[in-house]
DNA sequence: TATATACCTGACCGTTCGGTCAGCTCAAAG
DNA sequence: CTTTGAGCTGACCGAACGGTCAGGTATATA
């Protein structure tokens, strides 16, 4: 996952190795003492650049999150450019697919502090639910646009497919988070989803 | 979830509240004087009946493992008497569904951990690991037989069809775990799995 | 009645925790 | 040349951590 440069770079080390510490063990699971070990540096300077333990947690979560953000409203559009909506579709599935196995890692971190009840971050708690949300609007859309122009059956429900896909890929999501060796399960039900998709005119 | 009633009242108590403090926030989000505070006893009364912090949470955790496994070999055969294979799988969603609907808090707390990196209870993730493909093989041998006895296309594949049944299942398992109030969303998509099965004659 | 053993506690241990602070360095501004 | 302030450190703080221990109580056996 890449990071802005455009701050000191202690302080990009410091984040840098907050996330890789955070991303296996959690909030709790990881001292500040660890943290400056880390980076390499003193633990009075990650509270020179971080107020608190959480702010240094939330600042690691924001960076996250803005990279999913940015991957909804840059990459993503420009990629399904001119696709029909069951490509979109399909296209989305893949990018998602390759998102999270790229970012195994941060995927599960954000999943493990989204789960803990320890009221870390909860603010930010809402904002990535709207992301989520956001996702699932968008295959509603294509769903429903698809359907008007035919490329699925009329009886076809564009929420109802779209909860159904993304329970697929948050399916998918959790294999990929538990287990490292299920290559070829994976692609399976990929493939599964997309005859699906195909199948259903 | 019900807990054996053979061990002294206090162990008994010391169990029910570190599962309900570590199903909220982890083994590292807990301090053993919590456990002890909330079971209405003594700290040094915790470390008489478990060893360590490291044997009381995997105590814990094998308690819910056993709870799962109970499930499949006693409960489960039983409810499924009788029933078609195809029947069978629908049966198994319905159940798989409501067990972690009414296991909601466990079921984060072993996510939790087995995302986690902390070397705690390694030792007890193959065993989870087992039996998640247990059910994954549960599910294959029902299509594998549905299809010999002509219940479903001859085209389907039973390995793809069950991968992909459990990624729906691992999906709604997701979704429960991170959204309270998902109910008729979580509806949705188990009758479009279970139309989906009645629909590949 | 004496003894053993399971259960339970308050006080305590050394270590690590999140966090602070006085003071260092060093480049840029005056 | 001086001043300033961002960046950085080692030493330190009280609190909380996981864990221990000497000893109390109560029941059960001999």
């Amino acid at each position: 996952m890449s990071r802005s440069n455009d701050l000191p770079e202690a302080k990009a080390h410091i984040l840098e190795a907050a996330s890789a510490l955070f991303a296996g063990k959690g909030f709790s699971g990881v001292s500040m003492s660890q943290v400056a070990a880390q980076a390499d540096v003193s633990k009075a300077l990650v509270f020179w650049h971080f107020r608190s333990k959480e702010e240094l947690f939330k600042s690691v979560i924001v960076n996250v999150i803005a990279e999913f953000s940015s991957r909804y409203d840059s990459d993503i559009p420009k990629t399904l450019e001119g696709l029909s909506e069951k490509e979109q579709i399909v296209k989305l599935i893949d990018l998602y697919c390759d998102f999270i196995e790229q970012n195994r890692e941060f995927a599960k971190m954000v999943l493990n502090w989204f789960l803990s009840k320890d009221g870390v971050g909860d603010d930010l708690r809402q904002e990535l639910r709207t992301l989520y949300l956001r996702f699932r609007e968008i295959m509603i859309e294509l769903f429903r646009e698809g359907r008007r122009k035919e490329l699925f059956s009329q009886s076809l429900q564009p929420d109802a497919a779209a909860s159904f896909v993304t329970a697929i890929l948050d399916g998918i999501f959790l294999k990929v988070l538990l287990f490292d060796d299920l290559g070829n399960d994976l692609e399976t039900v990929k493939e599964f989803l997309k005859g699906f998709l195909r199948d259903s005119t």
